[in-house]
DNA sequence: CGCCGACTTGAGTCCCCTCAACAAGAGTGG
DNA sequence: CCACTCTTGTTGAGGGGACTCAAGTCGGCG
């Protein structure tokens, strides 16, 4: 809810995700049309960012932490439907109401843009417009491969495709590849369960046979010492 | 794989498609370049119109007929994530080889273009990019509706749904809104089932016991009356 | 007529869910 | 420091919904 005093001048050079997020094929003089109706928001861990049915006047990058995209029915099912991690976008052109409930599942960092001004610009600057493209065409392989995993996987290989998953993303940013592989989950359990389509004690239950079949180890609630990737990925069911 | 001689002339005047697809903002210019480098291909019912892997020298419309879009795990699990309609866009600029299957359910025709020259008139025309964009970003929704279908509804709500959706599409196209309405599902109960993220003999369960309530009549393998739309829909689980 | 594919129905099983109790921290305040 | 609460996660027992395997039905077609 505070605005964000943590990015030293506020300034798109040196921003940690200038060359992945929906401004990464913008030259300097685009940028700074950008920079010109850009502000940053913060939210605290596990704080809604947005309803579905709220008022949308601003779309958003997401700068750092881990936020959820979700929908729930009626008698309280929910579904997670992806994970907004740093450069992933949130909003949509042309819409003015939210269809999805955002949470922010750690802290986190937007780049918000006004929404009839961003819409404006992606008329006007062809590289933001490709770039929206490209990213909005990625997120939809994603929901689709996402879509095999929750119609035909099961707990096992759920648990096993996702832990494989955080694995990948935090070796973008972490160098060191040894062969024993730590990593901390951005999410809870129950957060888990809800992108798996699971429930709680399910997820809890897996994570305790992939413990005792030596999978993996388990280092607090959130850490995962990972002792065969190899083995992790085969248990993640590949598609063909 | 024959060359379809059942549109008149070929033109893009008068194709039923013309308002609904990529094509559906273009002006008398655009469209005139569009259908030079147009050419129409038939498939069969049950014939494979690409496999994972396979070159894309071509994008497509879908004309008419109804194909589906499906991803296979290495031990025959099937999951479908899309049906395509006439309107729907088959491949991804910039992407050279595909990454789902994709079979023709009913007889189907596509409207298909030389890949490379249609990303170029994606690059020229803002028209055709403006449209891409606003499909891929419907079908990245639809894609994300069904998360939640395959994640936590029941049997009975997503064979629900799925009679819903068929009873909603072919509204569009036959203007008889009687009270009881007939509709002819577009697939088998196999190609059902691996949308729905069910077995064969669980759809064919569930429409019995529909058909025992009296939400529904059958009417031969694919026809179906819908008693009570109204009765179905609440049954389909609706979002909050 | 007989075959074939698509569909239905039945019996039994299993995976995951539901309900419930318990454990392990992390704060909070006296 | 400790008692208390609250949140989060683990584990157990039992049940149910969907799956598997199998047999039978129906309609279309050569």
């Amino acid at each position: 809810m505070t605005i964000a005093l943590t990015l030293k001048a506020d300034g798109c050079i040196g921003c940690p995700i200038r060359h992945r997020a929906i401004c990464a094929r913008c030259d300097d003089d685009e940028l700074s049309r950008l920079e010109h109706i850009k502000h940053y928001r913060e939210f605290a861990a596990g704080e809604p960012i947005l309803w579905r049915g709220d008022d949308m006047p601003v779309v958003a990058s997401v700068v750092s932490g881990v936020a959820t995209m979700s929908q729930t029915l009626e008698d309280g099912r929910r579904q997670t439907l992806g994970l907004l991690l740093p450069s992933d976008f949130i909003g949509r052109p042309g819409r003015a109401v939210a269809v999805y409930d955002i949470t922010a599942e750690t802290k986190v960092v937007l780049c918000c843009f006004n929404r009839a001004k961003f819409e404006a610009l992606l008329v006007e600057t062809p590289h933001i417009a490709s770039r929206m493209l490209e990213m909005t065409l990625d997120e939809l392989d994603a929901a689709r491969d996402w879509m095999l995993l929750l119609g035909r996987k099961t707990a096992r290989e759920k648990i096993a495709t996702f832990l494989a998953l955080i694995s990948a993303r935090s070796s973008i940013e972490d160098a060191n590849d040894t062969k024993e592989k730590h990593i901390t989950l951005p999410l809870t359990r129950e957060a888990m369960a809800d992108y798996l389509g699971l429930t709680i004690e399910t997820v809890s239950r897996q994570f305790t046979k992939l413990r005792k079949d030596g999978l993996i180890e388990l280092d607090g609630k959130r850490g995962v010492i990972i002792a065969d990737l190899d083995a992790l990925r085969a248990e993640a069911g590949q598609d063909d």
